[in-house]
DNA sequence: GGTAAATCGGACAATTTTTGTCCGGTTTTC
DNA sequence: GAAAACCGGACAAAAATTGTCCGATTTACC
């Protein structure tokens, strides 16, 4: 439940993958599909849709691949989450218009606009990670103990638009 | 993607209802399917896992019904997830043992502690999330506007276990 | 004591979403 | 011109979610 999708996890491994070999290197998604044994084709879905996003940069022809983009480090998760799964929503009726939403009966949402601030400040959550954090909380290494600095400015409530 | 599941909205829904009705209030399975139009057999299911945690108590028979819990205010909605869905994981790895994980691949897991740290802070934006919040939420209205002071709290780093 | 209304709980069916596959096209190097 | 790459649509398979069915137990009331 609620579980990150497979193409979000491969796009990240495919994203901190490109970030760690140079910049200028290129990587082919068959390459990048055998070294995590990802499907060739989910792969290269995933990559495009970085592509499409200027996420990362699409080099045709033999001799092709894929680049990160300048500033790559910067790409918060919130974006790729879109760029890789569509609109993120944690309840049906988020996307639509005020009244349409779906769900019938009369006394209904009940919890609507305390979904919709759940919702809020999943996604300000969502875009104060970016690749770079990520990136580095690998660096500084290990599992189990306190609480990395750089994450703590997330989530405080002046992030919400 | 990520969405709540529907047992989670109508666990969130009943909760509300019941709040909003006394106290000693007894509600039924069938009552509370009829007012929000959910398949009558669903709602008792959702009603049942809420009272194995003891969220609500049941009362069987004739006259039966569901009756919320003392201080069900303080319910989180943490807790609340794992009662309906079972355990919340936004990657699949996170449950198993350090080893196993059944991801494959030599340096796969790229990713591993970043998406433990992710997983951590919305255990604990959740579980910072309490009935009494979604309710008093709701009571001071309106969606628009700024941010209502009582979630202000959520997710400092302190929260991480 | 029997009946009806309620909670229980397991098995299963239907639906939807996610995940992966196939295939044909385009671009570019050699 | 052939091979290796990106591109993208349609579709198939698998998994998860959601809903249904059925029978059992508890209890109020006639």
């Amino acid at each position: 439940m609620m579980k990150f999708s497979k193409k979000l996890e491969y796009a990240l491994i495919a994203l901190v993958y490109m970030s760690q070999r140079g910049e200028e290197q290129l990587t082919t998604s068959r390459e990048f599909a055998g070294q995590f044994n990802i499907p060739q084709e989910v792969a290269g879905k995933v990559m495009q849709s970085l592509a499409r996003k200027n996420f990362i940069r699409s080099v045709q022809g033999v001799k092709g691949g894929y680049q990160l983009a300048t500033n790559a480090g910067e790409i918060n998760l919130a974006e790729l989450i879109n760029a890789v799964d569509g609109p993120f929503t944690v309840v049906g009726c988020m996307s639509q218009e005020e009244e349409s939403c779906g769900c019938d009966q009369h006394d209904y949402c009940n919890i609507r606009s305390s979904m919709s601030l759940i919702h809020n400040r999943i996604m300000a959550f969502f875009r104060s990670i970016t690749l770079k954090d990520i990136l580095s909380r690998r660096i500084a290494g290990l599992s189990g103990e306190s609480f990395p600095v750089h994450f703590d400015r997330l989530l405080n409530p002046t992030d919400i638009k």
